[in-house]
DNA sequence: CTAGTTGCAAAGAGTTTGCATGGCG
DNA sequence: CGCCATGCAAACTCTTTGCAACTAG
């Protein structure tokens, strides 16, 4: 891909970290933990300016946690458009990518009856998975 | 409503002022200045806790961080369930309060298909409104 | 009386910004 | 060399907490 502004050491190690990560969500503070322990630690607002950066091309997608309150990240590999959509467990914290034609019907009905076209990709739906639901689910967070 | 705890003055007014605003989602720094406008003002904590209290009792929703912004509440009717969905404009940044039963069918389905019992107050869909499509909107962010 | 409640101010959490230094091209 | 990028710390915003004074029951 390419680097908007200069090519940095910085960059680099961001755009590595998020594509060896690209299955997870990961917040800010992940990141830099993450980083750390690459030992190739990045300043808190390189890090923060080059995630909106990245935003701001499209590389990086920015999740609103809205249990938490911290912003989560996930990085988009070129040209591939996902069209799953995101469960998250608002208990255990994780994240399910599930195909489902079904919810694409959603698109659709909003669009025609509501007039506002909604981007499947940005979907996450809150909630508690099964397991968390049965108890079973060990605390892990 | 059963007030929870003592019946103080401030706990009085706050709960008049949520039914006086029912339609509305509310802030609570939009609380407070509503507060200090009925010249009734109420301290800053004492609100926040006890919005807790009323969420937790389930007489108020509260909708949290949907961009970084802040929370907002809103007053629920008693035995009123009513829920309604967030569309949230990528463009123009408005955020659309939609009720919708058709969208009702999203929990019923995940849940049955998929194991996962989504939070439909959780819920926002990402896109572009009427307006932005049309570029009709004027920039006002 | 006494446990719940209040309000101030200070602390937290997450994110942004100011600014001097440093590095890309 | 000029300009962008970096990183520290301080600022900022929203929310929570500590604590002494207060009040409902």
């Amino acid at each position: 891909m390419q680097i908007k502004g200069y090519n940095t050491k910085q960059k680099t190690i961001i755009i590595d970290m998020l594509k060896n990560n690209k299955d997870r969500h990961l917040t800010a503070d992940e990141m830099l933990k993450i980083l750390d322990e690459m030992h190739s630690p990045v300043g808190k607002a390189t890090l923060y300016r080059f995630l909106d950066v990245l935003v701001s091309t499209g590389d990086l997608r920015k999740y609103i946690n809205l249990d938490g309150e911290k912003a989560c990240y996930q990085y988009i590999e070129e040209g591939k458009c996902h069209s799953h959509y995101h469960l998250k467990c608002i208990e255990c914290g994780e994240l399910i990518h599930m195909d489902c034609n079904h919810l694409d019907k959603i698109q659709a009905h909003v669009l025609e009856e509501h007039g506002f076209d909604v981007d499947p990709a940005r979907i996450v739906l809150y909630g508690t998975c099964s397991k968390c639901r049965e108890g079973l689910n060990e605390k892990n967070n």
